[in-house]
Formats: C-alpha cells, sequence, structure tokens
DNA sequence: TATTGTTATACTCTATAACTATA
DNA sequence: TATAGTTATAGAGTATAACAATA
C-alpha cells in the first residue's frame, strides 16, 4: 500500500542518518543544525525558525552545540541584541563526514533498483517535495544531504 | 538529486506525522509504540527490540503511555519475570485516528502526481523497503501506516 | 547463575514564562 | 515599549549501571 511504503521508506531513511550521525555523536536535530549552518550565518531568531525550534531551545542547542566547538557565536555590530552564529572548521569536517556516509547509504538503499528506475524514483520523490514546497511557502530547507 | 530527493522526502514524512501526532499530545515515538501494539502483544523485551530501545527506555516510554491509559501491563502467568504489553481501547481509537489523518497527509503529498507515476512511485518505494529488509533481518515493523 | 524488568542517575531536547540588554 | 536572546524550570526521551525478582 502506497501509505506504508512512504511511511516505511520515511523511517528507514531517517534511521540511517541517525545511526550514522551517533557515529559522530550527533543527534538528528544537531545534524540539521551543521547542515543549515555550512551555507549560512543566520541570527539565533532564523535559525530557530529554520529549524521550527523556540527561540529558548535554539539557544540550548547552539549552547551545547558551541561547548563542544562544533559552532561559534558573534554580537552583531549594527544592533548589539542580534547573535549570529556560524560553523567553525571542526563542525563543517564533521558534517561533510556524516553527509558523505548518508549519500553512501542512500546509495545502497536504492542499488538493486535498475538505473532507468532508481533515476525514476529520485525524479518523483523531488516531483512530491517541489509540490510540497509551492503548496507553502517555498524554500529548499537544509537537513544533511 | 537522488540524495537530496529522497532525504528532503523523509522529513517531509516524518514531520507531516510529527504534527498530526501532537494534535494528539503523542510524540512519534509514542505513536509507534502503539502502532506496533496495534497487531501484538509483546514482552517489554520484544518491545523494546521492535522500537530499538534499551530496557530501560521501554519501561519509561510504557509507563508514560500506561499513565495515560493508552497501554496496560500483564504480568505473565507462565513466567512470572515476563511482562507483556497491550493496547487499551483508548490507545486504539487514539492510534486509529492519527493512522487515518496520516493517510489523508501522504494522499495529498503525492496528489499532483497523475495515477500511473503515483502507482510506480509506490512500487518503487516498496521495493526498496523489501530490499532493505532481505539485506537485514527481515520483519515488517510496524510504524503508523 | 542467568534472565526479565525496574530504578537511579545523567544528559539531550523541547516548551513556557520570566528576565536582561539593547533599540 | 518592543525586540533579541538567555535563564529558570519542567517534562519527555534516551542510555548506562545497579538492583530485585524469578527462573
Amino acid at each position: 500500500m502506497l501509505v506504508d511504503a512512504i511511511a516505511q521508506l520515511s523511517f528507514l531513511v531517517q534511521n540511517s542518518l541517525a545511526e550514522i550521525a551517533g557515529d559522530y555523536d550527533l543527534s538528528l536535530i544537531q545534524t540539521r543544525l551543521l547542515g543549515v549552518l555550512r551555507d549560512r550565518e543566520p541570527t539565533m531568531n532564523e535559525l530557530g525558525r529554520h529549524l521550527g525550534l523556540d527561540k529558548s531551545s535554539t539557544t540550548g542547542l547552539v549552547s551545547r552545540a558551541q561547548g563542544r566547538g562544533l559552532v561559534a557565536r558573534t554580537v552583531s555590530e549594527v544592533d548589539r541584541r542580534v547573535v549570529r552564529v556560524s560553523i567553525t572548521d571542526v563542525g563543517r569536517d564533521l558534517v561533510k563526514q556524516v553527509g558523505e556516509r548518508f549519500t553512501e547509504r542512500i546509495g545502497e538503499l536504492v542499488a538493486d533498483l535498475p538505473d532507468t528506475e532508481r533515476q525514476e524514483f529520485s525524479r518523483l520523490a523531488g516531483r512530491v517535495v517541489l509540490a510540497d514546497m509551492h503548496r507553502h511557502g517555498l524554500d529548499p530547507g537544509g537537513a544533511a544531504g
């Protein structure tokens, strides 16, 4: 059945990512945090919106990552209330490794599909995601892949 | 890209489920717990294996659900060390509602695909899941759909 | 002794409410 | 006053280690 297949696939993918991240002592949310920061230097406010978290949750998340040397805080010069969050070299290296292994794992998952079907699957998945983004307010979002 | 599409789709599905479950004050793991119990009455041990949790985590999870009247514990008559976990009528009703709304939501997600492509997508997703189960030690597993 | 499950403890993750600093 | 972020607090979820009861 369609729902079962898609639901189970999503659990499969999420569990794979969680497992790989766990090898680097990263939770899913910490991994998403680093993923978002790869190509952005958002304010705490923006970061919280990206991750769908309350500002207090964002504070804690960032603080724990900062404690491990994965991210850094910088007070804005123009508005001293604002804090920008950036990824450190250590954090960047870590999320790179997780991303590479995640890519490998997804490759293994679809390894049994013939090339044509694999491409078709990718195309359809992309289309579903795209349709949903259009349905809401856009923004590609930044997971870990 | 394939990895991105599949990863984003999995986040989309998981977020949808989490959101729906949240409307009933259920976390993802509580929802999975109830989903597993729909057609099983496992021991704590078996339950923990199903959910991929340590036995102490399973104890806590079940205790919180029991506190809400969603599941029940029964000490085995044959081996008094063993505890079996079952779903209550309240729990069954709750997971039924979540399941129905989840099914609807998935339907919405793939609504833009023409029938042929939707079927193809379902078939491919099912095939990936199946291949993974074969790769490991089988067992359909019980999400919420 | 071995197994099943619980308890004690510690940490992450999350939200709400109160607070501080800046605008 | 309003906004950005932090702190205090509380609870869910998780694991490790120690424990109790039963086999």
